[in-house]
DNA sequence: AATGAATGAGGATTCATTCAT
DNA sequence: TATGAATGAATCCTCATTCAT
């Protein structure tokens, strides 16, 4: 979709300005987001952004796609086929907080696209990218219930949505204010939180999940 | 925080400006809502706005402290002292989702909170209302560890944020095209889901939820 | 077409601003007008001009519709139903030629409009104007017949169209230079045009273009 | 005054060029005429037409003074030296609409001229091209009335002129959509001129024309 | 208190022209 | 010489806010 002379430029110049668009985005959101201003933080000129892209839009869904190409390959790139879904939560939420950390603004513009104004524009794309956890972790619960690691009633679907609505809160404590401070005071955690406060609720939040998949017994 | 003005006028024409604002709000996002358009819907002159308020940001505030109070008491207004944790889960899921199909437009704007542009506005506002939540459901959990109905090992913190993840998770497929899109690919429903989906969804995750806190006996 | 805004203002100042608007147009033509310095030789701000019109290309219509009723009602607004075909061409080219002293940014809007770039505007307004003209010579061209005051064998349409061409390319010569220049060289008018030259010149054609049509005798 | 270097290039390319151009000026006139476009459609780098000329100005005025030198040679190009008023008059009318009908982007930029916006850049180009047609007619027509074959009483330049005007008008009606509407609206000619319906009506404008110059007998 | 015309800074986009390769 | 990426002034239009009536 962008025009052919994105790719006639040094690819340093144009990883350069989908970075700082993609911030830029998630920074003040669609509507706020200035292109003028965006080209300044790009070091380039006005008009050469219309090199690139047609329009804003075109820039703005371009960008959702790269963070959802980049988002799959980092939470989903290096599984293990011979997982299960206990090490399947394990990796996922911690890919996904890595991912979290080196490009919160993906987690940004995930968040808007869920919130009103550019729905239209990436709910297909960013749909697609929630099919592929979701094809994950109902396969890997449905395997763990075949295998008897998994609480036979459990159901699958159902199961696999509460544990990635719980992925998706906490990515989001990561990257908004408000989500962050929700997470706090649920957690009781005074002050910001801190790379190790993310760490250990990450794990708590790991076990607890996957303590509510074991058998009873 | 609005003019004195707005307490001189007809209820009946507050009460219109109120809503007819966060639904125009909760359509297009705060930067993309038109003054003008919005004066328009409320059917009342552009000038007349600033009458009541300072500023759109103050208009938006107000909007959303409204919608807030609403929340809380819809969500918590009529809870019996007496209930359990099991009975309260029930009652919020239950009073929630009655919330949202009545006000979509407070959720909408509360997903806005969480997502970027004018966080700061409101964030204070909205995270008051999630404590309410956030106290409720730990005082039940403890309540129920106490009473010996809730498995004693659970993290009553973690239980009650994720249990509150999954009902943000639930009220933000109401309104929002990509929530709904990705609870509908997780649960697999294949069409726009009706009232009664959304009512089926609701009683299973309750259920879903509530096994997960009953100890294993 | 225009907003209602329009209608609210003074008289003077929505004259005014028609007027301008005619004669930037006529100046530099559509697309080398430029609204913000339209607006500053009205007087008002950039903005609004957009509160009376939706568009550029609106008010533009507008400034031809209105153009084409003054012409229509300064060349044909007061003539006699007993006239002849020689007094209505008399009439014709000098109230003609006075509207285009009067307005010459209408006939130079008019000459636009046969030209390219905003035709498919304009082309329906203009050529109804046309039609009132060219329905008054041929009806005036047919009497005469019937009256033996005009050659019979002449084709009435045709004629009326070679009648009109002369008027359109004199008042044409009143107010664009390259018109004039033309003019000048096939009637040998060394200096620019007098008042004095136009008036010498329009009584020659009218009575050269009467003595076409009179009977040879 | 193009530069040396549209000199060096293949005749092939030079007349493309000239051709697209001329083309582009006359569909959209000068002011919307864009030169990227423009180069994109002579299947040229756009920093390359700046190699051949200095500017858009420049390359308008170059492509007119062609034109113009196609029209003069077009028209007037093989006439006999011993052909009277009435074979110039039949001449210049057939080699026109020929001219017209296999380079209608010339007329139309000579219409264009004759308006507003680059008049200044064009006039005395296109000046001296009516200059040739005045002068021809005026010749013949002196040439005529000497011979006892034209009315002796007509004005010769004024005569020459209302020829002529008819002459651009038919011409404009084969170029210009506004024209043509008025064209047939004069002639009562219900649908789109086909090249029938214009050889008719050139035919027996060059016989009304020519019946206006007959001595009364 | 209500109105809506007026304002002008700001924002998306265009485009003639330049210049490094 | 040919190319096409880069530039930024220019242009259309929007919109929050003001203020005279």
């Amino acid at each position: 979709m962008p025009k052919d002379t994105l790719n006639n430029i040094p690819q340093e110049k144009r990883e350069r300005i989908l970075r700082e668009a993609a911030l830029a985005f998630a920074e003040r959101g669609y509507a706020a987001t200035d292109m003028a201003a965006l080209a300044r933080r790009c070091g380039i000129a006005k008009g050469s952004i219309y090199n690139y892209f047609e329009s804003k839009e075109e820039l703005y869904v371009y960008v959702c796609r790269d963070g959802m190409e980049k988002s799959r390959s980092a939470v989903w790139g290096d599984t293990d086929e011979g997982w299960n879904i206990y090490q399947d939560i394990d990796h996922m939420f911690r890919s996904g907080v890595e991912f979290a950390r080196a490009h919160p603004e993906f987690i940004s513009i995930y968040l808007n696209a869920g919130s009103t104004g550019v729905q239209h524009l990436t709910q297909d794309l960013i749909v697609e990218l929630e099919k592929r956890t979701a094809d994950q972790l109902k396969l890997r619960l449905r395997q763990g219930i075949n295998d008897g690691v998994v609480r036979k009633d459990l159901d699958v679907n159902l199961t696999a949505w509460i544990i990635n609505n719980s992925y998706v809160m906490l990515l989001a404590a990561l990257v908004s204010r408000h989500f962050e401070l929700r997470m706090r005071e649920y957690l009781d955690i005074p002050n910001a939180m801190s790379a190790e406060d993310v760490s250990v609720q990450r794990e708590r939040t790991i076990q607890l999940l996957q303590s509510f998949l074991r058998p009873k017994s």
